[in-house]
DNA sequence: ATGACGATTTACT
DNA sequence: GTAAATCGTCATA
């Protein structure tokens, strides 16, 4: 069998606009303590460049107890939970103490899913088995809850040779060529205020089916 | 000890 | 379109 070649620590510490460009078109791979391996070709990212970024948890170099994976080496995976019933997963760029991460927005699901839609479905008050694939994992809440991510899994190493459960394929070699990838603002980050809730820092490919709701056009 | 707040999703009028 | 759901974390007292 052909080794898949892995994104390693080197393509991770760059600078969270550059990764969150990148990554557009890779594959996420996650495989579960069942063994069960679920992935999909991430559609949609966000860049949080760091303490000087209103908008980012580590803005004025802020750092607690539940952001605090965000100052660990790039490649390091950063889940952390909101309102109260949701996960996000970001992977951490840059090196470690430069407290920065590309949000992980929306996949296009393509092994594992049966599995997904069995995470996902277990949570909708009507419990649908008919949920339809767009549906699995485009949002960020959405790609935790198929994948079954959660604060365990903050802190993962995607980097590593070991099988730690998650890591990035590299599907195509070159970038995604730009006529296919739009850019505009991040999501739900109003509170921000100007320049950082308006800054260019959403990427996504172009008219995709699997970007979050209602976003896909620019 | 307490209050306010989410890098969201779903359900409903 | 709007509003509810729901709770860990953090800042303030």
């Amino acid at each position: 069998m052909s080794a898949t070649a892995r994104f390693t620590r080197a393509d991770y510490r760059v600078d969270a606009r550059t990764l969150a460009r990148r990554l557009l078109g890779q594959r996420l791979v996650r495989t579960g303590g069942d063994g069960v391996r679920m992935a999909g070709v991430i559609v949609e990212t966000e860049a949080y460049v760091g303490v000087r970024d209103r908008a980012c948890h580590s803005f004025g170099g802020r750092r607690t107890l539940r952001n605090q994976t965000m100052y660990a080496d790039g490649g390091t995976a950063y889940v952390y939970f909101t309102y109260g019933m949701h996960h996000c997963f970001n992977v951490v760029c840059s090196v470690e103490g430069d407290p920065v991460a590309v949000l992980i927005r929306a996949l296009e699901p393509t092994e594992g899913l049966d599995a997904m839609r069995a995470n996902r479905a277990a949570s909708l008050r009507a419990a649908k088995d008919t949920l339809p694939d767009r549906l699995l994992c485009s949002g960020p809440g959405r790609v935790c809850q198929a994948l079954g991510l959660s604060r365990a899994d903050d802190g993962v190493d995607m980097a590593g040779g070991g099988g730690t459960g998650l890591h990035i394929e590299r599907v195509r070699s070159r970038a995604l060529p730009s006529r296919l990838v739009a850019v505009g603002p991040r999501i739900g980050v109003d509170g921000a205020g100007p320049p950082w809730a308006g800054a260019a820092l959403r990427f996504w490919i172009r008219a995709h089916p699997g970007v979050s709701a209602g976003r896909r056009e620019g």
